[in-house]
DNA sequence: TACCCTGTGTTGGAAAAACAACATATATAC
DNA sequence: GTATATATGTTGTTTTTCCAACACAGGGTA
């Protein structure tokens, strides 16, 4: 798929037609770069004033305590962004951006984004309103892995994580971007208990799963 | 304290003078409204076009489970926001802002913060710049949170928590806005195990502590 | 002063999660 | 196909958390 059709799915260029972004591209000087698997686009401590946008492939953001356990923040896939908080703070990175897969991403300086503009290009109002909007979308979105670390239990954190993704994927059969040993991380639970508990789960009619594919039986939530 | 003055210590309107705030209150046609302590402002479900900044008071942002559980998802003290993602989109609130104590609330309309504005004001950019800074910070508290709740055990959470607090109030002693059950549900542990946790971490020199009052004696993080 | 109310700390038994070690299955490389 | 590495599931033990019930302290009030 060509970049500009990726990027009209995204929330920054919502709206706007392959023109404009085109126009767009050239006004806030994007660049893309190539990753293979397992790079740290971003390591903690770091900074930058860029966003990035997946072109193809897939990152994850993940955080490392003193003892060395990782936890897996968000998954984020062709078309949604990553580090947009980030560049609009002077603050280090609390976090990485580690490629997933080989990827492919688009890189826009977001002080240009923000910046008023006379000269170039009409839609750059636009552009603002839509980075306002993909600010507040993360933060619901944070919100909501927020509810599923709230939940007490490893049985109520899986299924609060598989109903919010059958939703979102709108199917009650659905594939998840995670291993077990990712979604342990991103659930903040023990891998082998997880399995467990997801075996009873089985047991109990719950759900059904093969490897990274579910299917939920019970409308909970 | 004057509104005025409040304001200039709050994000979105940081880098403005006392009276580029009047001129801009106008335009946006900011509304203040006054609660009793315990009232809900904003309920689950509800949906609002409307950021609010605490003026006097103190209010917290709250969740229910199915089973009643309260989860304490953050506390708003004065000078701070709440609702701005929530009024950037159209979606239903998944929370509740419920008042700490009597509080005044200031209502501004985001669509006319990010909308552009010919007529009235030059300093609009400024606002639109500054709700997106604003944005990204609690996007970043949220990431905080996510931090603390990622930690497996009681003891992590609470000084993962309380580090946090006294470093945000560049002391090693300080006083946080929470007693032990708001603490607890903010923390999502259970408020006897948290406390007997706060006295083993006393008697192992960690920390002392008195009611909301707390001092910390390692540095750890 | 005596009384209540609320917040906090303590305890012991029940339940759940973490941990370690291993078994099985699946994918990949040769 | 076989060998190898990786992913997933299982089991038994240890540790931690949850839960319920109660004890205690301090503040406010009659």
């Amino acid at each position: 798929m060509k970049m500009v059709q990726i990027l009209q799915t995204s929330t920054l260029f919502a709206g706007t037609t392959a023109d404009e972004i085109a126009s767009l591209l050239q006004c806030l000087e994007g660049r893309t770069d190539d990753y293979e698997r397992d790079w740290a686009i971003i390591k903690e401590g770091d900074h930058t004033d860029e966003l990035g946008i997946v072109l193809t492939g897939r990152v994850h953001i993940t955080r490392h305590d003193f003892w060395g356990n990782r936890s897996l923040v968000a998954d984020v896939a062709v078309g949604e962004s990553f580090a947009e908080a980030l560049a609009c703070t002077a603050l280090p990175s609390e976090v990485s951006v580690v490629t997933a897969e080989r990827s492919t991403i688009l890189f826009l300086n977001v002080h240009k984004i923000v910046a008023s503009c006379q000269k170039c290009c009409l839609y750059h109002h636009t552009l603002i309103e839509n980075m306002v909007r993909l600010l507040s979308q993360k933060n619901l979105e944070l919100m909501k892995k927020i509810d599923h670390l709230t939940k007490r239990s490893t049985r109520d954190k899986l299924l609060s994580y598989l109903n919010s993704e059958s939703r979102r994927q709108q199917n009650r059969t659905f594939t998840i971007p995670f291993d077990r040993q990712q979604l342990a991380d991103y659930l903040c639970v023990e891998r082998s208990a997880m399995s467990t508990e997801l075996s009873r789960m089985q047991a109990d009619g719950l759900v059904e799963y093969r490897r990274r594919e579910f299917t939920l039986h019970h409308e909970e939530f």
